[in-house]
DNA sequence: CATGAATGAGTTTTCATTCAT
DNA sequence: CATGAATGAAAACTCATTCAT
């Protein structure tokens, strides 16, 4: 138990360095770009040495890039979450969209994988998009599965209420980034929901 | 005459030097953040030297700033156009997104001068955001004319609907610029137009 | 004309410093190992701001390689100046050896090529051997040449003698670099000659 | 008897460690120069962990006299052995070049000594070149008991014949370092022994 | 004694800016 | 005015050494 226990801390402090370092980053990243941001600064706001992050991820493109995977995860987690809701299709439309905002508006790291992944520099993942082609094919198979369920109208076209919705979405993020730092994003998308239930619902 | 001709023609190729770097300046903005982007990229893409920069620009920020100023003379340009417009309030609001979007899908320095403006970068002029902000103010005050006219339904909430307007247009411009560098922009906007017509139209 | 020579001497101060940068390099680089040289220790020598060493050769790697094709050509020089020599093939072998001596301990460059070919380093090209082993073909096909005329014994075999050359040739190389920085080669290979002349002459 | 054991243990995984970093750093130190090797590459060469070899040798620079100090023990202790040997001087030249032959084509350890001892770095021990010295002059006080006990021909100058030896010695053994990492080194000085003969034998 | 994470001084490299021609 | 070589301050990155466990 007493070796266990010490093997334990050792990582622990590893595995606190590597956690300091890819929130301090995030939050670097997310006010700056990729270019922009200085690793002295990354250093500085996670209170960790510029050695350590060598040690840890070995440049600043790989950084960047586990910042990128670890939004994906908690983005992932999100979409994911809806498949154990109750209720019909629009509500969970309706749902999906504020638990992204609040998770975009409370969580820096994916608030630094948001801007990363809109950072055109070819050093970064090109894959950091793929949360966001996830939510598009969600939100679509979320309205297919309400004209099925009469909770949206039968009219309604599922490839072009797919786009509506994911414009609205995106524009609301855009907008409250600029804003604010995505704070007023859950409240926007608050404001902008009777415009969707009007378009889509029964 | 001829020293005229002379001056003229220094005139000329000075002219003709400055406006090559500014859109070759433009088409690397918009390909690369600011940071992202060398001085030496921006002197190959415009055929010009890197000394010759400075003569016409002074510093890197002056020139990003420089395209920042063309980019705005050109969208307000186009929001001007509006005055004379005839039609009612609503046409011109869906008028006026199909301009703007017809701009940014085909002008290299509108688009060079979008990516600026959302860089977050010490260095560039703070007021880089106008234009958006006159675009939002217009659509509000052109619903509010709507609502007088008739050609918006009477229970609109002016500032609402402006709000909702604006996340439509801007979360069109994010997807077709993420998707092909803005050329799918107009007919994104076209696809969008009806869910406009259907909440404001009367 | 005179504006050839200010494009001149535009070139020329260019092609000044890349010649102060390789020589001060090769100086360093005979000194010190491959990775024990500080392009800071170099840019000193030479009397060279660092960032112009980029300028000129990109990385500290092809800087190391430009001395090393510098040094192949030197070296092929004096390989290629044999073709043009009067007498028999043993006077021949002979006076390459002496001329590949005092190349070797008078220029700098060629020095810091010897030391850098030596060096085990991937970055450095692999093909930096090539005179030692353009030499020994040159020494064999020598040898060859000498039996035919009659400078060299009958009974010589060519291989054998080549290989025996070789070795008393790059032994006392590596004596007198060891020794006093190759000051003593040429020196050093006239007390040796006589031994070869022993071996090989009629 | 449990703690005399134990600490015997200690000890015991203490002298393990050590050689295992000795001779992981001897085959690193004989594959890359001095400056370029890595603690880190020789600790997973040797697999033992980066922190060890700081209590077992202290710095980098002792780290590689150690096995400078190695080397030359090994070097000497052949050296000595000839001291036992029957036969004419002339018989002991040739032996002793073929043993050392021996030893630097097996030895890591060895051959790692050998690539140090020629590597220009202030920090190693400047005496790393007494072993070649030492066998300069036992060629030399070997080449003197030959021409007494008539195994070398009087006319002979011990001095001259010393450094020829010596050439071809050093020559076989660069070479051979060159071409296969030593494995040649005792056949190339067996094709070159016939060389040596002839020049000094009676 | 052993481990491997952490440190920071030192090294290579980049790049906006200057300047001689 | 234009050019492109030169500069130097600042950035990314390396690695011997230390140290907590």
């Amino acid at each position: 138990m007493v070796e266990r226990r010490a093997a334990s801390l050792k990582q622990q402090r590893s595995i606190e360095t590597r956690e300091a370092l890819l929130s301090g980053a995030a939050r670097v990243f997310s006010d700056l770009s990729y270019s922009g941001t200085r690793l002295r600064t990354i250093a500085n706001e996670s209170g960790i040495s510029e050695g350590a992050m060598y040690f840890h991820f070995g440049t600043k493109a790989e950084l960047a890039n586990a910042v990128l995977a670890e939004q994906q995860e908690r983005m992932t987690e999100v979409l994911a979450s809806m498949q154990e809701e109750e209720g019909d299709a629009l509500e969970k439309l309706v749902l999906l969209m504020n638990r992204l905002a609040v998770l975009i508006s409370t969580d820096r790291i994916v608030q630094g994988g948001i801007r990363l992944a809109a950072d055109p520099n070819v050093e970064i993942t090109a894959d950091a998009r793929d949360p966001y082609f996830e939510w598009i094919a969600i939100a679509q198979s979320l309205i297919e599965e309400g004209v099925r369920d009469g909770s949206i109208r039968a009219d309604v076209v599922p490839a072009a209420a797919a786009e509506y919705a994911n414009a609205l979405f995106v524009g609301a993020q855009v907008l409250s980034g600029l804003e604010d730092g995505w704070v007023s994003f859950p409240s926007r998308i608050d404001r902008l929901t009777p415009f969707l239930r009007r378009e889509l619902g029964d």
